[in-house]
DNA sequence: ACGCGCTTGTGCAGTATAGCACAAACGATA
DNA sequence: TATCGTTTGTGCTATACTGCACAAGCGCGT
């Protein structure tokens, strides 16, 4: 009744999701090793994964495999990329030319797996107008007239957290739906619009709980 | 039976335990705010979960509010901190001194939330004896050694996917127990081994496959 | 001292996720 | 062509996770 059009089109669960990159990096690594076919059992041990699940969420999307013989890796890699919209490379708006800003403005890895900052932008006088590879660090001023015109729809936030809402913010208001969010603080946005975190103290801090704290450690 | 004492030490999903850097972080603000009392339900608005999942998370580990009122503001953050291992500070080695691994030792987030980049390794001949802040790069020949007899038991990994397992190999022998991984490749470890990922373009594409591709993309 | 408004902690029911296990199908071999 | 070993895609079952809803408890105001 709800739905907008009469085919059921079932939702696929966002986990699932999450988990294609990850098949798509080891298809990736696979091909570039020269290896034509794999298997789901294959690839689950390499991933750490049941053989099931892969296969299971492979299913959500079309039948990729041939029975008795397993997937062929370009051809998964490509349906993959096809899904997961990668086979075109996304400009996305880089703010803060802190370290950060600058590891993942030199970074090589986006490339050839879907992704290229386009646009970088600070709040600092003294770091506009200076040279990261071959992009000019603009003024924050400019960032939602900016990206709105190049039609950026992705945007990494590299800024202290008490900075983070607001870029995020205008972010938005340019017209990005995707953000990855380095800085150390959840964002508040419309939920039409997509968040990501990183904070690497968040992943160490849920590995202590395992660790044993029988070392000597210095106070805080 | 197969228990190893008697009591009944329910494990905590590990889901739990990534919920709860989520909580510490929002209290570290507040804390931070001034804010001296909160509820289930301000925490939960402020981080988009639900009220009864923060209660039922932290019930897992004893009764930290009071009916009516809610959470003291830093006596939860203390008791989160405990939780999680995090009142004192873990030394950590670092693997790679490339962009990333400059700005990881640079990064000022960790001090105070319970992690101190101890020791930085490179293969680079050229990096070896490099400064980075108050840290001098050493030599990949030492890490095992160097890291055993320090005690180090947490690693982070920022180097080529191609050399990242045989890092990890490395760090294990000296006694690693979790491991920090920002190379893009699944890593094979002991199962007593905790690894944690870190890869930027897995999150991106895990948000490109919910953006209307609408807009004319340089080709790959 | 009592009642009211609020918030916790939790039993239970609902929903989501994972994995088993097998029919179907493919390629190789004879 | 028939048989065998293999691997997919999936119905079904089991497990895990989430959220509702409420009794119990706390503090404040009168």
């Amino acid at each position: 009744m709800t739905q907008k059009n009469g085919s059921v089109e079932k939702v696929i669960p966002d986990i699932v999701i999450h988990r294609l990159p990850v098949y798509l990096r080891a298809l990736d690594l696979m091909a570039r090793q020269g290896k034509r076919i794999t298997s789901s059992q294959e690839l689950g041990e390499r991933l750490g994964i049941s053989s099931a699940q892969i296969r299971k969420d492979l299913s959500h999307f079309g039948e990729f495999g041939k029975q008795g013989t397993g997937y062929d890796v370009e051809y998964l890699r490509d349906q993959l990329r096809r899904i997961l919209k990668v086979e075109r490379v996304w400009p996305m708006a880089l703010v803060g030319a802190g370290d950060l800003g600058h590891a993942l403005a030199n970074y090589k890895g986006f490339a050839n797996r879907g992704f290229q900052v386009a646009a970088v932008f600070d709040a600092d006088p003294n770091k506009i107008g200076q040279r990261i590879g071959s992009l000019v660090v603009e003024s924050m001023d400019v960032l939602t007239e900016r990206i709105a015109e190049a039609g950026i729809r992705i945007g990494i936030i590299a800024v202290p957290a008490e900075a983070a809402q607001d870029v995020a913010n205008r972010l938005i208001e340019g017209g990005v739906r995707a953000i990855l969010n380095y800085a150390p603080i959840t964002l508040s946005v419309p939920q039409e619009v997509r968040v990501e975190y990183i904070d690497p103290v968040l992943a160490l801090q849920s590995m202590t709980y395992y660790l044993e704290p029988d070392e000597a450690e210095v106070p805080a």
